[in-house]
DNA sequence: TTTCAACACGAAAACGTTTTCGTAGTTTCG
DNA sequence: CGAAACTACGAAAACGTTTTCGTGTTGAAA
């Protein structure tokens, strides 16, 4: 188990000063040809590398960058992972992931750990105890300390910084307007409590796509689920007790759940009732019958907001501040939970 | 924009030396009582914090470990990522995770990255590019400089160091078994190619199955998928060209083809044939029918592995070097695509 | 021969800690 | 009263870099 090569070892070895060394592996000018190459040859042949802490130290910039989400085993979030770490690894960054299990207090811990030094900014999602309960002040306190801050997903306003975003409500608009389009008159949706951003959001655009077509808005069809825990029951009782002939969830989960209760009910999906989800992923991709959904790009959530992020970082400090929100795109995937169009 | 708070500025406003102040934080009976709480006190004010960076510099430790895995969009790795981040933390460690694509190069290039100073050990998945290739040297070199490796799930002979994985052989005949005892008897098997190490036990574990029932193993029962790409057709093609009552897959993604196209064929599932998966993610839980699968705890691979990692960095380096394997086991999970017992 | 660049290199500071050791000033004891 | 032993603190080294600023040695110009 030899230690790692340093410079220092490198400058007895070859009797020259540490100094040289740095220089000459730096291609330096200022050393001379032959002492540079033979520099060079050595810490090749050993196969030096400069030790990142010690740069970092130096440096005063970690060139890793932290993403806070509030769960990992969750087809979204992996996907905006795998787009923050493109970009992050082209651009010569790595990621530390932490996860804040939708918790308040571990989302806060999770900030302070790596706000002393371990990462340059952060890329975060907020945990939903977080906006539940309206305390920001660990984000304001980053971007104070100087750390660049990117949001995506579940965003606040109150907070000034970057943030990537979906267009939540055209989207819940689009996924309606489809429902509407292949007939659908009484339109139900499930949704989530809403101080989930997302929940309000998207029950806007269900309002919006309602009101467009001159169809009453009726407070009964709306369920909003608290837990995911029980929802499967919940929906199952909601569904029961109102007559609709489309469904609009507004996740994977409850969209499947919804096609499982109808279909136990002796309806058929999407004959009598189509059944539109929001999220595409693994589920609706290769459930039966397949779900038409509104796909949001997780990847390019990921990438943008890691380009944000490093744009922030490698930006002299002079430049003025301006703080941008991208809002990534939402597309319509027809599957087979709703009718065709007539 | 407030710059961090260091030792050296509190020394300089209480006008004591940084020692002093160092020393008085970390509650060194060195410092008189009086100067201590003084300097206790402006640090908690001002919410002094330590640099970790200049911590790792000294200590020679950065108290992150780092997980490379192939990719990270896929239900069982997330949970392995879950589960090491979750003991990881209670001991005080941040995870960076970094992701091979399985390919061999960025493998190389990720340990190469994180191993000058980034991170205090591995714990790692190899690529399949890595395992098809046989070239290993970037693992060795990893233990050599002296940073523990742990190697999960899929995991290599040739290299001595702690090792998490799944018993593969058994899990695969505990399924092929459920499939005999529902009354199975011409069972299809569809596999991914043999370098993959998982590949090859669980055919090993779908013959000892066979054999010990007495049944005659055919080769011709055996499809084995390259690209996960194409691998709906070809599961379409090989079924429709081979009678069988029973299909054992190798993961959620083949078993669930599998049931479609036994479906669109006109057959019943699980009452014409039943059909068993491996690895117990959304998919399975949530499919029509539910999938009777094998699972694999993902969650506890991950807590093991963070534990064997770390013990082995908080040990003393004059223990003697010794090397587990732990072996998760696997669980049977039945649900509605395999029949009854009768 | 003197003067002065140009050249090739080294010393030292800096990044933010921890820790060893040294040393004033005070107390205790014989 | 002198020596020894505490007490309370500071100086400096160390971790591994980069970079600024010397400085000694050449060679050439004057």
């Amino acid at each position: 188990m030899k230690p790692k090569l340093t410079l220092k070892k490198i400058a007895k070895e070859l009797d020259v000063s540490i100094s040289t060394v740095s220089k000459a592996l730096r291609d330096s000018p200022e050393i001379g040809e032959e002492t540079r190459e033979k520099i060079k040859a050595f810490a090749k042949h050993y196969n030096y590398k400069p030790n990142n802490i010690a740069l970092s130290l130096k440096n005063r910039k970690t060139k890793t960058i932290g993403i806070i989400i509030p769960e990992i085993v969750h087809h979204f979030f992996t996907t905006v992972i795998s787009g923050v770490e493109k970009v992050a690894n082209e651009m010569g960054y790595n990621v530390l992931v932490c996860l804040s299990d939708n918790s308040f207090d571990k989302e806060v811990l999770n900030m302070e750990m790596l706000a002393n030094g371990s990462t340059d900014g952060f890329i975060l999602s907020l945990a939903k105890e977080t906006m539940q309960k309206g305390d920001y002040h660990h984000l304001q306190e980053a971007i104070n300390q100087g750390m660049p801050l990117v949001l995506f997903d579940r965003v606040v306003d109150s907070i000034a910084c970057d943030k990537v975003i979906i267009d939540d409500v055209a989207g819940a608009k689009k996924a309606v307007q489809h429902l509407l389009d292949v007939g659908c008159r009484r339109i139900a949706m499930i949704s989530t409590v809403d101080y989930v951003s997302v929940g309000k959001l998207r029950t806007k655009g269900y309002k919006e796509a309602l009101e467009e077509n001159d169809i009453e808005f009726d407070e009964n069809l709306i369920l909003k689920i608290e837990e995911m825990e029980d929802s499967e029951k919940e929906i199952e009782e909601f569904l029961s007790n109102c007559e609709v002939d489309g469904v609009f969830a507004v996740n994977e989960h409850f969209a499947i759940s919804a096609v499982k209760t109808l279909q136990e009910s002796g309806k058929k999906v999407p004959q009598d009732v189509s059944v539109i989800g929001f999220t595409d992923g693994e589920l609706s991709k290769r459930f039966i019958p397949g779900l038409t959904t509104v796909s949001q790009h997780g990847m390019r959530i990921g990438e943008e907001s890691a380009r944000l992020l490093i744009e922030k970082l490698e930006r002299t400090p002079t430049e003025e501040d301006y703080y941008k929100t991208i809002i990534v795109e939402t597309g319509l995937v027809v599957r087979d939970s709703t009718k065709s169009k007539k």
